[in-house]
DNA sequence: AACCGACATGCAAAAGCTTCTCATTTATTT
DNA sequence: AAATAAATGAGAAGCTTTTGCATGTCGGTT
């Protein structure tokens, strides 16, 4: 991604912008919150304000770049839209998460919008638990 | 429910406690947000403080009595808890809220869960559309 | 039925997250 | 390089939610 993937997007290609997304890049495993990428900007030695960093994501999302999810937690994260959907399954110990498609589900998701008479714009499938490492850890922690 | 359900959840039968119940009830086709159960208990003219109502509703949560979600937005809903797992479907345009089960869903996110080594806690399928009356409204309000 | 200890409540203050305001800086167009 | 429109930074402000503490209420006990 870079400075012309912001203009096809309509977007002057600023300092920040880049950034942003550069650090979104290198974090594509991960959901970050706009405090994470704003640390990460400072922690590179980028001088960029928190209010930049939400005004950029939002952009980026209205824009398409991005999407913003609501987990557990009551913040928001986002990640790069890498183009193609997906749902994910979340560690509620580590905050690891993974993604996946199920055709079967998305499936049944369109069977039930249809059903309800609902015209679906979007759905969000989140899947909790504890993931493999943090079952370990647990473990070896017995109290 | 009543007095003697909150005794059984471990919880003292308190009369904001009652009123919160009694709300929630009233409203069970509906998510109402912490300000909504709030708003509702001065209308009916019952002196709740708004700390407490998040209080009752985070202890209702744990007790197990009342379910949490974060919807798109950013703020929780809470729903009454009759015991039935199910998910939802969320009109973006009213907010209106219908319930569905689909075992077959289910039965993939298991599968999912498992083969991505993780111990499942919980999971949340939000589906987000225009409900039949909001695609309706929609029309007659062409631009 | 009044009493007591523990727990619950109200209020106000504070804490998180996110958005807004506005003076200043920056990217693009001429 | 100058002009112009948009973007940024810093801090104030806005919302939702939580917390601290003095006071009030519940439920079991005299």
């Amino acid at each position: 991604m870079e400075s012309s993937d912001l203009k096809k997007a309509g977007l002057k290609a600023t300092l920040p912008r880049l950034k942003i997304l550069e650090i979104l890049e290198q974090n594509s495993d991960r959901h970050m919150r706009a405090e994470d990428v704003y640390k990460s900007l400072l922690d590179s030695g980028d001088d960029v304000g928190l209010a930049t960093v939400y005004r950029v994501l939002t952009q980026f999302e209205s824009a398409g770049l991005v999407t913003r999810h609501h987990f557990e937690g009551g913040h928001a994260v986002f990640e790069l839209d890498q183009g193609k959907h997906h749902d994910h399954i979340v560690c509620v110990s580590c905050g690891k998460v993974d993604e996946f498609i199920d055709e079967t589900i998305e499936e049944r998701q369109r069977a039930i919008a249809k059903k309800f008479g609902y015209a679906m714009t979007d759905h969000a499938l989140n899947i909790y638990g504890k993931c493999a490492d943090c079952q370990l850890k647990e473990k070896s922690t017995k109290k």
